[in-house]
RNA sequence: GAGGGUGUAGCGAAGCUGGUUAUCGCGACGGCCUGUCACGCCGUAGAUCGCGGGUUCGAGUCCCGUCACUCUCGCCA
C-alpha cells in the first residue's frame, strides 16, 4: 500500500449531531461558503448528504491558517478535525447539522476550481443553456441532487413493488427493426450491410408483446425510448418509461395494479396519500367537461354545452354555426379578488383560445340581481335567468363562450381558456390528482392522407361490441385503451392488446397497410401470434414526467441528469457533432446537405 | 414547418419619448475584521450592449436582416 493520497472521510457532511461531540472526524467535500473573519474562518463544507460548518480558530498553526486562506468556492477538500457542540446562541436551526461544528486541525486541498461561470444554488435564474453547458456544476446544486435522489427513490420503489408481485424485469434490444408508423425513428447504420439500418425503439411495444407469447406472464422494464420529434419542456428525444405488460388480464386488472403501485410509491417516496382508486372519465366526457383528454382536476371550471341556449339567442354568429351542425360551449370564470376582468384580460383569454383554433371568444359579465352585461349579453336579453342558472354563475363572474364548427376544436380551445383561468385566478389546489381516461376512439381520420389511422397504436384491442363494424364505421369504434393523467399531464398510456392474427390483420388493413406491407413490417409479430398468444395488456408510465410533477417542476430537464435543450443539442458535449470521413466510409454513408442559398 | 418572447461585465438585472463617462446586485481580485451562517466594511478590475447592415449630427434605444436560446402551435402510434 502506497502513501495515502488523501485523508479519506470517516463520515459525511450531513450526518453529525451533538451526539458526536468530541469525536475526531475526517470530512471530504466542496467549499460551499467561506466566511473569513480575519483570525476565524467559517467554511461550509458540502457533499451530497448535507453541509457541515468547519471552523478554523485563532489558535490555528501556520499551515492550517495558510490552507484556510487559500480556499476558494468549490475547492474540493479534506478536513480533519474534532466535532464540538456550538454554544447555544450559535446554533443554526435551519441546518440539519446546525447544533455542531467541526474544529479543523488539518485542511488538505484535493483539487482546485477557477472562478465559477455561474453561482451554484443561486436558484433557477441562471439561463438553462449555461447550466447545461456546465452541468457538472449544476448537478452540485442541492436542487438537482434532491431531484435525482427523488428519481432514484421513485424507480427503486417501483422495482420493489413490481418484483414483489412476480414481475420480471427483462431488457429488450435498443437496436431494432425500424417500424416508422408513429414518430420518426432514430436510425443506426449497419456497417456489415450497406444501406441497412437498425432503429432505436420508440417503445419496447412489440418485444413486450412477444415476451407475453413467450410465457413471461408479467414483465416490466425501466426502458429508454427514442423519438425523433421536436422537443418541448415536457418532451425529450430520449426519455424513460416504466414499460409493463401482463398476460391473462382485462383492463381493470391493469388499472388497479397501477393504482396500487402509485399509491404505494407516493406513500413511500413522498409520504403522500393517494386515493385507493382513481377517478375514471371516458374520453368523450373528459373532452366535453374539461375540453381535454388530459384534464387538470385540481380545479373546477367545467365546460357546459350551451348550444340550445345559443340557438335561442339573437346572436347570428352562434345561430349560423349551430345551423351548420356546429357547437357552442361555455365556461364560467369565477369572480376574483386579484384579477380584473378587463378588456385586456379578456383579450389574453381569447388569444389562448385562438391558438387552438377558436375564431373568437364571446363573453358576458354577471352583475347584481341576475343581470348580464357587456360582450354578447345583449343577444341574450330575456334569457338572463336561464343563462346564469345553467352556468351556475354568481355576481362578479364572467361567462366565456366558444362556438366552432368542429367539436374537438371547440373543446380544446375552451380548455386552453380553462387552464389559463385556473392559473391566473389561482384556482389550482395543491397536491396530486390522478384520473383515468378510458374508452378512447381506436381510429382517427387522417385528413391529409384521406385514410384512417390508429389513434394510439395498431395493437390495441377494439371493444367487443364494435368488432362487426370495424370496417364499416371506424370512426365510432372505441378501443380498450386507457391513459393515466396527473395534474393535467398525460403520464401513462396503455391498452389491452390484440392477440389474434386475423383481427390484427383487419386493423392493419383499416390503417392502410395491405397484407404484404404488414407482413414485411410486422411479420415477426404476426408469426409469433400464430403460436398461441395469451390475452394480454399493459401500460407505459413516463418516468421523467411523473418525477417532474412530483418535484413540482415544469420542465423534464430538471429531473434528467444530462438533458438536451429544445434545439436537440447538448451544450456540454456539443452533440450532435460531425464525424470523420473514415467513419462515414465504414458505414457506406454519403451526407447530402440540405440546399440553402 | 409557423408564431411570440429574450439576448447589456463571469452570473442576474436596470437603462423612459435616441443625447455626452452605460447603472445596480452577486461573483472575481486586493485590503481590514474573533462567532459568522446569503457575515460585514473599504477599494480595484471587468461590457466592441448577440452578430451584420441601415436611418440619424448622434443608436444599447428606431428600422431591416441574421444567429442563439426559450415558450407555444404543428408534430409527438
Amino acid at each position: 500500500m502506497s502513501e495515502e493520497l488523501f485523508s479519506q472521510r470517516t463520515t459525511t457532511c450531513g450526518s453529525l449531531t451533538k451526539a458526536n461531540d468530541g469525536a475526531r472526524v475526517i470530512l471530504n467535500g466542496w467549499v460551499h461558503r467561506n466566511r473569513n473573519h480575519g483570525s476565524v474562518h467559517f467554511i461550509n463544507l458540502r457533499d451530497r448528504y448535507g453541509i457541515t460548518q468547519v471552523v478554523v480558530d485563532d489558535d490555528a498553526d501556520e499551515e492550517l491558517e495558510a490552507a484556510a486562506n487559500s480556499l476558494k468556492l468549490e475547492f474540493c477538500i479534506a478536513v480533519t478535525g474534532v466535532v464540538r457542540k456550538r454554544p447555544a446562541e450559535m446554533v443554526n436551526p435551519e441546518m440539519k447539522t446546525g447544533e455542531i461544528e467541526v474544529k479543523a486541525e488539518k485542511i488538505e486541498i484535493l483539487s482546485t476550481c477557477p472562478a465559477l461561470p455561474f453561482q451554484i444554488d443561486d436558484g433557477l435564474k441562471t439561463k438553462e443553456d449555461l447550466r447545461l453547458k456546465y452541468r457538472y456544476l449544476d448537478l452540485r446544486s442541492q436542487g438537482m441532487q434532491k431531484r435525482l435522489k427523488l428519481r432514484h427513490d421513485f424507480i427503486l420503489s417501483i422495482r420493489n413493488y413490481l418484483s414483489a408481485r412476480d414481475f420480471l424485469e427483462i431488457e429488450t434490444p435498443t437496436m431494432i427493426k425500424s417500424t416508422p408508423e408513429g414518430a420518426r425513428d432514430f436510425l443506426v447504420p449497419s456497417r456489415h450491410y450497406p444501406g441497412k439500418f437498425y432503429a432505436l425503439p420508440q417503445s419496447p411495444q412489440l418485444y413486450k408483446q412477444i415476451l407475453m407469447v413467450g410465457g413471461m406472464d408479467k414483465y416490466f422494464q425501466i426502458a429508454r425510448c427514442y423519438r425523433d420529434e421536436d422537443a418541448r419542456g415536457d418532451r425529450q428525444l430520449e426519455f424513460t418509461q416504466l414499460d409493463l405488460e401482463m398476460s391473462f388480464v382485462k383492463r381493470d386488472d391493469v388499472l388497479s395494479l397501477m393504482e396500487g403501485l402509485f399509491g404505494h410509491v407516493f406513500k413511500e417516496v413522498m409520504d403522500y396519500d393517494l386515493p385507493a382508486t382513481f377517478r375514471r372519465l371516458t374520453y368523450a366526457d373528459a373532452m366535453n367537461t374539461y375540453g381535454s383528454d388530459k384534464p387538470d382536476l385540481r380545479f373546477g371550471v367545467e365546460i357546459k354545452d350551451v348550444a340550445d341556449m345559443a340557438a335561442k339567442s339573437s346572436f347570428s354568429t352562434f345561430k349560423e354555426i349551430i345551423g351548420k351542425g356546429g357547437f357552442v360551449k361555455a365556461v364560467c370564470a369565477p369572480h376574483s379578488e386579484t384579477v380584473d376582468f378587463s378588456r385586456k384580460y379578456i383579450t389574453s383569454l381569447e388569444d389562448a383560445a385562438k391558438v387552438y383554433g377558436a375564431h373568437g371568444l364571446a363573453w358576458m359579465k354577471v352583475g347584481e340581481n341576475k343581470s348580464l352585461s357587456g360582450g354578447v349579453s345583449k343577444f341574450f336579453e330575456g334569457m338572463e335567468d336561464e343563462v346564469i342558472e345553467r352556468m351556475g354563475a354568481a355576481e362578479g363572474d364572467m361567462i366565456l363562450l366558444v362556438a366552432h364548427q368542429d367539436w374537438k376544436r371547440c373543446c380544446t380551445s375552451l380548455s386552453a381558456v380553462r387552464n389559463k383561468l385556473g392559473k391566473d385566478l389561482n384556482l389550482i389546489r395543491k397536491g396530486f390528482e390522478f384520473c383515468w381516461i378510458i374508452d378512447f376512439p381506436l381510429f382517427e381520420y387522417n385528413e391529409e392522407g384521406g385514410f384512417w389511422e390508429a389513434a394510439h397504436h395498431m395493437f390495441s384491442m377494439p371493444q367487443q361490441e364494435y368488432l362487426d363494424t370495424l370496417e364499416s364505421d371506424p370512426g365510432r369504434v372505441l378501443g380498450d385503451l386507457y391513459d393515466l393523467v396527473l395534474n393535467g399531464y398525460e403520464v401513462a398510456s396503455g391498452s389491452i392488446r390484440i392477440h389474434d392474427v386475423e383481427l390484427q390483420k383487419r386493423i392493419f388493413r383499416i390503417c392502410n397497410f395491405d397484407d404484404e406491407t404488414a407482413e414485411q413490417r410486422f411479420g415477426f409479430l404476426l408469426n409469433a401470434f400464430r403460436y398461441s398468444p395469451p390475452p394480454h395488456g399493459g401500460i407505459a408510465p413516463g418516468i421523467d414526467r411523473m418525477v417532474m410533477i412530483m418535484a413540482e417542476e415544469t420542465s423534464i430537464h430538471e429531473v434528467i441528469a444530462f438533458p438536451k435543450n429544445t434545439a436537440a443539442v447538448s451544450p456540454m458535449d456539443d452533440s450532435p457533432s460531425e464525424v470523420d470521413q473514415k467513419q462515414l466510409d465504414e458505414l457506406h454513408l454519403i451526407v447530402k446537405y440540405p440546399e440553402k442559398p
